[in-house]
DNA sequence: ATGGTAGAAGATCTA
């Protein structure tokens, strides 16, 4: 099965890019994040059209999670354990495949500035996420976290990391709270599989960026260690930046044997 | 030259 994520940076706005794009991945679930749309506002209809079930956390104007599944969707839930959250970035549920499993869809705060309050939610943010994977782990049904992790891991994962070492995305102490999720014995699926310097998920819409490949690579897929052993491939569909209209992200899809 | 781009909201904030 093929597990994607994709921060879409608005649905109303990019709907006919995201009906298109869906059409090409070829995914059986999909994590979307930056709906920016309340949870009433989802175009459900066009989506299930294409045989999408779908579960939607949606916020006013900012952030806004979702879960596309070609499955059956159980035991859908809206927040982490672990955070009383009041910005809807978060979301969960059973995807029923013929083996089951556990799908996070999360958007990580963005952080900027930092050092200052934006930063300190961020790290809020990401220590809660940690507790959760434990959690996860320990209930040891097979999960994946998707999402926009804006968390730059090193610094072949950006295009200069002197611009980005000092930003709340490649900050010391984002790459460390990074690494600390992983080594609760979750594998990044692109390092994984595949792991090439210089591969990137976003490319800001200024200064010709994607052009430039001005990128960084912030959209990632964590897998527990059961669905790492079933992990065949990752591929970064970057495509999807030179579209028109384009998301300035692109999914990122992982292969995992059914 | 204190700029640039996009989206949503609404005359600014977030990214």
């Amino acid at each position: 099965m093929r597990i994607a994520t994709w921060n879409v940076n608005s649905m109303k706005a990019r709907l006919p890019t995201v009906l298109q794009v869906l059409n090409d991945i070829k995914a059986d679930v999909v994590c979307l994040q930056e709906l920016k749309c309340e949870t009433d506002a989802f175009p459900y209809l066009e989506i299930e059209e294409m045989g999408w079930n779908c579960a939607v956390h949606g916020q006013k104007s900012y952030n806004g999670v979702a879960i596309l599944s070609k499955f059956p969707l159980q035991d859908v839930t809206r927040e982490m354990s672990t955070l009383k959250d009041d910005q809807a970035r978060y979301i969960e549920a059973t995807v029923l495949a013929e083996r089951p499993v556990r799908v996070g869809g999360l958007y990580l705060p963005n952080g900027n500035p930092a050092p200052g309050e934006k930063y300190d939610y961020k790290l809020e943010w990401v220590a809660a996420l940690e507790d959760h994977a434990r959690s996860l782990l320990k209930a040891e049904e097979p999960f994946v976290l998707c999402g926009d992790y804006n968390a730059i891991p090193a610094p072949e994962d950006c295009w200069d990391d002197t611009v980005w070492n000092t930003d709340a995305l490649g900050l010391p102490e984002t790459r460390a709270a990074w690494r600390q999720l992983k080594h609760l014995g979750l594998t990044d699926a692109f390092e994984a599989c595949d792991g090439r310097a210089h591969q990137y998920t976003f490319w800001d819409y200024q200064g010709g960026a994607f052009q430039k490949d001005h990128g960084i690579r912030i959209d990632h897929i964590l897998a527990c260690p059961r669905m790492t052993d079933r992990l065949t491939g990752v591929e970064i569909y970057r495509k999807a930046r030179a579209l028109e209209k384009p998301s300035d992200h692109v999914p990122v899809i992982a292969t995992f044997e059914d």
